[in-house]
DNA sequence: GGGTGTGAAACTGTTCACAGCG
DNA sequence: CGCTGTGAACAGTTTCACACCC
């Protein structure tokens, strides 16, 4: 497989295409131009992105809608489920364990954790907290069967570097971070942040440099 | 004010710059190749980030993070406090309601809405949940005094672009969009998605291609 | 010496424009 | 004819390398 690898923000756009060709019922075939008037993205840039992984359109008519999801679903991963396992049972955690959308798109938390005391044994949504020292175990058991190796993270920041790597120990391969910490991980490992503070410091630097420009005015 | 823009991901590393300094109490000074060490990203980009805002650095020195910590926080936005709405009470919205980093940040929500009639009067975190409808007076009877312009739409996607749509008319300039759907806004008003499935989307699109890869080997 | 600030080079990502196909 | 797929132009971002300053 030599060839080169797509960047991240094409991914985050095929996951938009595909999100919003699944809600697009009203039609069967749509055009590179349809879909940049419901995504919001170029058309030119759809072309491209969608072109990179295969040739999926008809000439004079557009991508079929069923096909292209079809293809989309496979090249994203979704076209099986994923066991996740959740760490750190706080106020994001629970919203996530009761999250609608992810078990509709194939992500189905298994196993979630927490090192408080308090926590350990009681029940959430449904699940049973195990104890975060007990991790590498239980998702190597659980290993067997499933493919356990994605994580999310919701713990404070300052263990999250600490859990991050109990995590790759464990044989996890993808972690979806909530904790505003920068995590290291080794190469075959991939995190992805989700960090609120500094998506609302975005806003602020935005209003920010709006009010400053019309003072200069 | 011709002075160019700085790109979103250059204030995506400033704020991260921003939060590692306020957490380096180890050091006074800090060096482009320190910082770089702490936050992953590499020394001359991070020299490059800091130099589009102005000269912070003292040469054989480095960034003196009291000095360094003063201007971000101002650049970002953050030498202030700021009002913030949140609409829609679910669950994201409660987690978000007690997320303590918030506060600490200068984010505070200081009004709540929904649209469910068994929401509305109720009271959630110490808040008093009001009519989604009743946006616009509220925001503009708060805004005489404060600064209401951010909010955090936690609504269900297919309400989404609707509350957007009141959020603008009542004077909103920045959007938090966790739903997952596509905003569609006026030119001066922001909007940043977190969009959670999309996240793991990019996580389950890199575990299929390493597979992928692994049988062609 | 040591480290910033910055032009210039290298690279990456996006847009253009059109040949070619259905 | 309409729309895809794509090479080529363009734009934006990152890295390099070094002059200059403390």
């Amino acid at each position: 497989m030599a060839k080169q690898k797509a960047s991240q923000d094409t991914i985050k756009r095929l996951f938009l295409y595909y999100r919003t060709i699944l809600e697009s019922t009203d039609i069967k075939v749509v055009s590179s131009e349809e879909l940049a008037k419901r995504t919001g993205v170029p058309a030119a840039l759809i072309r491209k992105d969608l072109s990179f992984f295969g040739e999926f359109g008809t000439p004079g008519k557009g991508y079929y809608i069923d096909n292209l999801s079809n293809h989309l679903k496979k090249i994203l991963g979704m076209d099986r489920d994923w066991e996740v396992a959740l760490v750190g049972v706080g106020n994001m955690g629970r919203a996530l364990l009761t999250y609608p959308k992810f078990k509709l798109q194939g992500f189905k938390i298994s196993q979630i954790f927490d090192s408080a005391p308090d926590k350990i044994g009681k029940t959430c949504a449904g699940f049973r907290i195990k104890d975060i020292a007990d991790i590498k175990q239980v998702l190597q058991k659980e290993g067997e069967s499933g493919r356990m190796n994605i994580a999310i993270v919701t713990v404070p920041a300052n263990v999250a570097q600490e859990v991050a790597n109990i995590l790759v120990d464990a044989g996890v391969r993808a972690i979806l971070n909530f904790a505003p910490a920068q995590l290291f991980v080794p190469e075959n490992v991939i995190v992805t942040n989700i960090d609120v503070s500094n998506e609302m410091a975005r806003l602020t630097y935005f209003l920010s440099q709006e009010e400053s420009e019309d003072k200069s005015q």
